[in-house]
Formats: structure tokens, sequence, C-alpha cells
DNA sequence: TATAAAGGCATC
DNA sequence: ATGCCTTTATAC
């Protein structure tokens, strides 16, 4: 045994803190102890955290005393290095706490502790008559519920401090953190069948099928056997074992595996399943690039001698992911791993079960929806670089956060995508951008693909920042869409309009139907959630905590605010002007849904918004419904343009253009170009042109005008001036302040100041205080500053500064309890 | 005067 | 974050 010296460790917690802890090693600890590993620390009074080390040293603090380390919760490291640069580099960038980091990197799973579960240990002989009263309750409980936290056996029992029973009970061996359980979590098993050692040689195995098929009666072992060769492959007498269930799906007979195991052909055993399931290995070869890709292929490969970066635009159909695929496969037959990121939505659609397809084992998909244990899973594997399993990462957002250990590529599909941008818990972090960060602390490359590029990477590919190219042929040989208005003032003044739909679209939705073809009506879901209105007045009842109107859901027939839990239910008598005339009011997808189903009674209507994709498979059922066109007019929301591809779609329909073309922000002509086009290009089929119907008041805006021409570029040089001369991005960087408290003249005194504080610094580049939209939530009363600082302004300083002038700030005791909200490239 | 809600503060 | 201790509001 070495001497014994007295380590110290520098702990990051997952609380909005930015300073690390010092906690003091257990001398019996030493041994264990290891940079990013995680260990349980008591923390305030009477609480555990899960932290992770950041830093070992010898150096006693001097001003307090240091804790001792609870618990050593990995053998391992759970994060690397350079992952730790990756965070500590975000935590910059955005101005956020590193503990809010950590929080948003680990799978909840990774950090319980001051919610530490207990459960009985299972060697608890379940006598209990020598437990005290308080041990006894809790013993009760959880015969009741099976697991309790501290937080919730505090409250059964009574008593705050129950940190020293529930260490009783631990040290009698009658209970177990269930992190020494879940810790080691139990991937799900199953049972599977493989070819016994004995017979796993061609020989054998030839002479075995002459045997069986001499007698009718062994059609069926003859039958599984062969499946389970085709299922697995048999090389050099390798063989996979093949899940029982899928043999049965697949027509094995139950009845027949067992009589070949009784044999001793087969074997049968209780293997891990992959929680992702490995689809057919039938479409092993990978797709046939045409001309037009490959040389784009070639392009994206050359840009990358020089470029860390490359954009590559291709319109709906021109086959990107091709090209993904093809450079996937080159990536990991490097050895190295890939990153794929896409929005969100996109993960339950089509595009996965494609992937599967080519890459089988090696895919991964994380997403902050699938269970902990699930993601715990993929961490493990990714942070062991298993050289079988999840190569290839396909996820949303938080996918950025995985423990690579030998990133090869980074690819983000879909880059224009707001949803990659996080707002509401800190950190405020844009996964496009992060993944970009990521490669480069890789040293490798990221691909950026959209048919609509942001603004922002598009000038970044201009000035020659990011490689770039374009995919221009339509893959499938699709024409693109011919892209009409329906002018609804027009229409107004002839009377033709039928609620909100004009007869243009009406007529053309007959017609399209008639042809047998399918129609997908896209709302816009902001600003047409339905309120409940005074048809006398006006008058529409407000939240009471939040400046905002109370929104009608029929369903349920309450009211309901969307930025708090308020709700009520709808009045009959109008408290303003005292009339009984109330009604709903609003244009959203149920509405539509119903006024169009009174129109074109016989038509087959499907909806999809958030409300019928709620459930679990509501999302892929409608796909499938209007697949096997089940469904003839799909309406829906945002979510009917993204990442589906539907082949017998003749007619798009956009029921409000003009909303989406409301300046509220500078990135709303961006967000209605991408948006129509995206949506737009759902349009049209193997054979036959799309057709693609706007309803607008204003046909001749220009926005409207480049999605019909199809020129995106041509839009998107006219946006970039824009975004020059009013100081926007890419140009100017956004930093956007948001104060917050209870009391609004506070709010107000306080963002004056913070202003004015800015001002002083950055000058002219200070715009506000004003207040937002909805001024008021929750009862909170909202101001916003906003900071745009010059895209090459030393961005370090930058954020430097800005902490010393929030410092400054907070020093004045009057202002200390304004909460103060900063958001880094806001979306 | 008792009790509850709200604000302030430190956490190693 | 979150518990604790203080101040402050408010019910009795
Ligand atoms: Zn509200
Ligand atoms: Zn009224």
């Amino acid at each position: 045994m070495s001497e014994r010296i007295t380590l110290f460790v520098d702990i990051i917690l997952p609380i909005p803190l930015s300073q690390e802890f010092t906690y003091r090693v257990p001398f019996e600890m030493n041994e264990l102890i290891q940079e990013y590993l995680r260990v349980i620390v008591p923390f305030g009074k009477g609480k555990l955290y899960t932290g992770i080390i950041t830093k070992i040293h010898q150096e006693a603090p001097k001003i307090y005393q240091a804790k001792y380390i609870e618990h050593i919760l990995d053998e391992t490291p759970l994060i690397t290095k350079k992952q730790f640069s990756f965070w500590k580099w975000m935590s910059e960038y955005y101005m956020a706490p590193i503990g809010d980091v950590m929080n948003a990197a680990l799978p909840a799973n990774f950090k319980l502790a001051s919610e530490t579960k207990i459960v009985i240990h299972p060697d608890f002989d379940g006598e209990k008559s020598a437990l005290s009263d308080r041990e006894y309750l809790v013993i009760e409980a959880l015969e009741i519920k099976e697991t309790l936290d501290l937080k919730e056996i505090s409250e059964i029992i009574g008593i705050k401090t129950i940190q020293p029973l529930i260490k009783a009970l631990l040290e009698k061996n009658i209970v177990l953190t269930l992190e020494e359980v879940s810790n080691k979590f139990s991937p799900k098993t199953g049972l599977f069948v493989v070819i016994h050692e004995d017979y796993r040689s061609d020989s054998i195995l030839n002479e075995f099928f002459e045997l069986l098929s001499q007698k009718k009666s062994t059609q069926k072992q003859e039958h599984v056997l062969l499946k389970i060769l085709q299922l697995g492959g048999f090389h050099a007498g390798q063989v996979t074992p093949i899940l029982r269930k899928s043999l049965e799906d697949q027509g094995c007979s139950l009845s027949a595996m067992n009589t070949l195991e009784k044999q001793g052909i087969l074997r049968t055993e209780r293997l891990e399943i992959s929680r992702i399931t490995s689809l057919d290995k039938s479409k092993f070869t990978f797709p046939i690039l045409s001309q037009a890709q490959l040389k784009a292929l070639t392009e994206i490969e050359s840009s990358y001698q020089e470029k860390d970066t490359v954009l590559l635009q291709g319109i709906t159909g021109s086959g990107k992911t091709e090209i993904y695929i093809e450079l996937i496969r080159k990536v990991l037959d490097s050895g190295k791993q890939v990153l794929f990121l896409v929005p969100e939505i996109a993960l339950t659609t089509q595009l996965i079960q494609r992937l599967s397809a080519y890459f089988g084992e090696k895919i991964g998909v994380y997403h902050s929806k699938f269970n902990s244990n699930e993601r715990v899973e993929i961490w493990n594997k990714v942070l062991q670089n298993d050289p079988n399993k999840f190569r290839l990462v396909v996820g949303a957002r938080s996918s950025i956060f995985l423990p690579f250990q030998d990133l090869g590529l980074v690819i983000v599909d879909e880059e224009h995508e707001t949803s990659y941008k996080q707002h509401d818990p800190s950190p405020r972090y844009n996964a496009r951008d992060m993944a970009i960060v990521l490669a480069h602390f890789f040293k490798t490359k990221t691909l950026l693909g959209s048919a609509t590029p942001a603004i922002e990477s598009f000038q970044n590919a201009r000035e020659g920042k990011y490689g770039y190219v374009l995919l221009t042929e339509r893959f499938s040989q699709v024409q693109l869409p011919e892209i009409l208005c329906a002018d609804m003032k027009e229409e107004r003044k002839q009377k033709s309009l039928n609620g909100h739909f004009s007869r243009f679209l009406l007529e053309n939705i007959t017609e399209v139907l008639k042809n047998g073809d399918q129609v997908i009506l896209f709302q816009n879901r902001r600003g047409y959630t339905p309120i409940w209105t005074c048809e006398i007045c006006g008058f529409s009842p407000n939240c009471i905590n939040c400046d905002t109107t109370l929104n009608y859901h029929k369903h349920s027939n309450v009211l309901k605010c969307h930025h708090c839990s308020y709700h009520t239910s709808p009045i009959g008598t109008c408290p303003a002007c005292g009339s009984n005339r109330l009604k709903m009011l609003g244009f959203g997808t149920e509405k539509v849904e119903d006024d169009l189903s009174l129109i074109l009674p016989d038509v087959r209507i499907g909806r999809m918004d958030l409300e019928t994709t709620r459930n679990k498979n509501g999302h892929l059922e409608l796909i499938q419904a209007f697949e096997n066109r089940e469904i003839d007019v799909l309406i829906g929301t945002q979510m009917v343009a993204k990442g589906l591809d539907f082949d017998h779609v003749g007619l798009v329909g956009i029921l409000d253009a003009d909303l989406m073309l409301n300046k509220t922000d500078f990135r709303a002509f961006e967000r209605a170009f991408q948006l129509m086009t995206q949506v737009a290009g759902r349009s049209g089929r193997r054979n036959k042109r799309g057709k693609v119907i706007i309803q607008t008041g204003n046909p001749d805006h220009w926005v409207i005008q480049k999605v019909i021409e199809h020129d995106y570029d041509s839009f998107a040089i006219n946006e970039i001036v824009e975004r020059r001369n009013y100081h926007y991005p890419p140009f100017y960087k956004i930093i956007r302040f948001t104060l917050k408290h209870r009391d609004r003249d506070l709010v107000e005194a306080g963002a004056l100041h913070f202003s004015k504080l800015l001002k002083e610094q950055f000058h002219e580049r200070v715009l506000g205080p004003e207040s937002p939209v909805i001024a008021r939530i929750q009862n909170y009363y909202l101001k916003e500053i906003v900071l745009k600082i010059e895209q090459e302004a030393p961005q370090k300083k930058v954020k430097e500064r800005l902490h010393e002038l929030t410092d400054q700030f907070f020093s004045v005791p009057h202002f200390k309890p304004i909460r103060l909200i900063t958001d880094v490239d806001p979306a």
C-alpha cells in the first residue's frame, strides 16, 4: 500500500451553477478515483447528487472544509476528455452554466441522486420484528410501491432528515439504492435459435438437408433450417443466432424447431436483444448513384480537401439520402463513427427504416423520447467504441452529446430546421452549429444538407467558409410541381369563397380526387388555434396568469392557456356586453377538417397535428393510412411537410400563406419560403407533375413569387441584402436578454438599467428594452434587450464583458431578484 | 400573536 | 436546484 495521500477532486453537478465544487476523497477510494467518473456527493443539507470528477489534486480548500465523496458510481470514465472540452466550449459560447450543459448531455439514468431511488434488497428475509417504527414504515411503503426516492420517503415518514434512517437500512442490507441495481441495467433478452456447433459445416448440413428432403413429414423442419440460413447467413462456419419469435413470424413452426433441437441440430439460448431492431438484410446492396449524385459526391469529397464543412443543397427528391449513405459507408469502412443529425420529427419516418436496411446492427437511434435505458445502452456502446454496434448514430438534437471516441463524419440533414435550436431549458444551443464545433474537436468533416439552406449557411458557402455542392436534377425524374395562387382578395370580391376555401382550391381538390390522386392541405398551427369569442363585441377571455387569449379545445370543451396550466370552461354570457352569442372562432386543422367534410361529404379526410399524433403510434398510423390510400385528403400542420414522401399526392393546398408572411421577426420570410417550398415538395408523383395551390391575399408578394419560380438562390440573395442592411445574422450575431420578474415596474426599471450598462459598452448595438409579444407569462413580466454584435468581433471577449456587465447589474441589491435569461443566437 | 407565504442565500 | 433561515403578509 502506498503512503496515505489526501486527494481532492473538483466536481461538476447537474445544477445551474457555473462553478465546480471540491470534495475530499476517502483514503479507501484513492485507488479507484479517476477523472470523469461519476460520484455521489452530499450537497447542501442532506441532499445527494451525482457529479462528475473533472480534476484530481491535493490542494485542500482554504476557506471551507471539503465534504467527502460518498460513493463512486463508475469504474471507468463516463465521458471523454474531448466531450468535457466540448461541454466547456458550449457553456462559454451559450453563456450557460456548465451544470446545465451536463444536465442536457446526460441521460436521466446517469444522474439519479438527490432523488435517489430505494428498493428492498433482494436478500431481505421479510422479518420485520427487528425494525424500528420508522424503518417498518419505509419497508411497508416499499412493498406497495417497489421504488421510492428519498423525497417520497421523507413525505411518508413525515421527517425531513431521513438520511440516517436510510443509511441504517442500507447497512443492514434491507434496502438497496436503485443505482446499484439499475447501473448494471438489464438489457432486454429473448430466445434465440442457432445451429448447433456440430452441424456448422457445409458437408454435414448438406447431408442433413438431403435426409430431410426424403420425407414429406420433415418439410417444416427443412423450412426452418432454410429460414435460419437465409436470415442469419452461413459463412465459414459462422452463424448468427435468430430470434425465435421472428422465425415464427416468418411461418416457421415451433414444433419443428423443438424437434430440431431435440435432434441436436439447433440450440436455443437466451440472448440480449438489441433494442434497435435491425431489418431485413436482403436489401443489402447499396444504392447505385446516378450521374448527378456521383458528381455531387466527388465534389463533396474534393471540397473536404480544403474545407471542414460542406453545404449540400438539393431539392426534394434529388437524392441527398443516397449520397449520405455512400459517405457514411465509406467512413464506417474506415472504422470511424458517424453522427447523422435529423430533425426530431424525421425520426419517426421512412428515413430510419431505409438506413437500417443498409447498416443493420451498426445503426443506433438516439432520441430524447426513448426510455433512459435505451439511451444508456447507446451511450455505453458509443463510449466503448464497440466495433460492431452503433457505429452510426442517427439522432435528434441531443445526440451531439454522445461520448464519441473516433468520430469520422457528422451529417446534419435539413440543416435549416429551427428545431435544431433548443429554446427552453438552458443551454440554448443550436445542434447544427454545435455539430460543426464537435466535428472540429475531432478534426473531422461536417456535411450540411438542405433543399432550402438557412441563410446563414448559404452565406457561409458563398463566402467560401463552407464548401458548396448543388444537386439539381430530381433523382426520380419527377418534375417540380406547378405552383399557383388562389387570390383570396379577388375571390372575396367575387363572393366565391366557401368559408376559408377558395373556389379555385375546391375545384382542384375535386378534380384531383376524381383522378384517383390524393390531396394534402397545409394549415399553419401558429395563429390558427381556435378561441372562444363574443360575436357581438369581439370579447374573448384571457388567461389570468399570462397576457394571452385562451384557446378553445373542442374535444374537451375547455378553454386552455398555452403558456401555463390555467383552464376554465367556456362562458355562456359575455362579461363585456352581456350577450349570449359566444362561439368558437378559428381555423385550425380541426376546423378545416369539419368544414371540408361538410363541403365534400364523401371524401375520406385525415388529420395530422399535435392532437392526433399525441399517442405513440398516431403519427405512424396516419402515415400508413395515407400511404395505403385509406385517406383521400390529409390535413395537417408543419408535420405533413417534414420528412414524409408519399407517392400519390396530386395536389397540395397551402390554406393561408399570408400569416406566414407577417414579418414578426427577421427570419419570418426565410421560414415562410422554406415551409412553402417544403410543403410544395410533397406534391408530385413518379409520372405526373404535381400541383400546389397557395391561398393568399397577396399573390404578388416577392416571397411567394420566388416560391412559385422555385428560385431559392434569388430569394436568398434578396434576403441576404436585407440582413446586411439591417444588421442581422449572418453579418451580426444576436444575443437576446430576457428579464423576468413578478413585479412589472421592477422588470421595467431593471431592463432600463441593464440596457444602459450594455449601451455604455456596446453603444448602438443594443436594442430595447422592449416588451415581447407576450409581455407576461405565468405572472412573470418580461422585457427583452437585444444585442447585435459584428460577426467578426472576438466572441470570447464579448462574452467575458457580458459576464462582467451582468455581475455589475446584479450587484445592485434592488435588481437581484430579477431573472436574466441569455439566449445566444436565438431562433 | 400565530402561522403561512415569499424572499435571500449558500451549496464544496 | 433546493433546503434553510429571514422577512413579510395575513389570518385570528
Ligand atoms: Zn396562462
Ligand atoms: Zn360581448
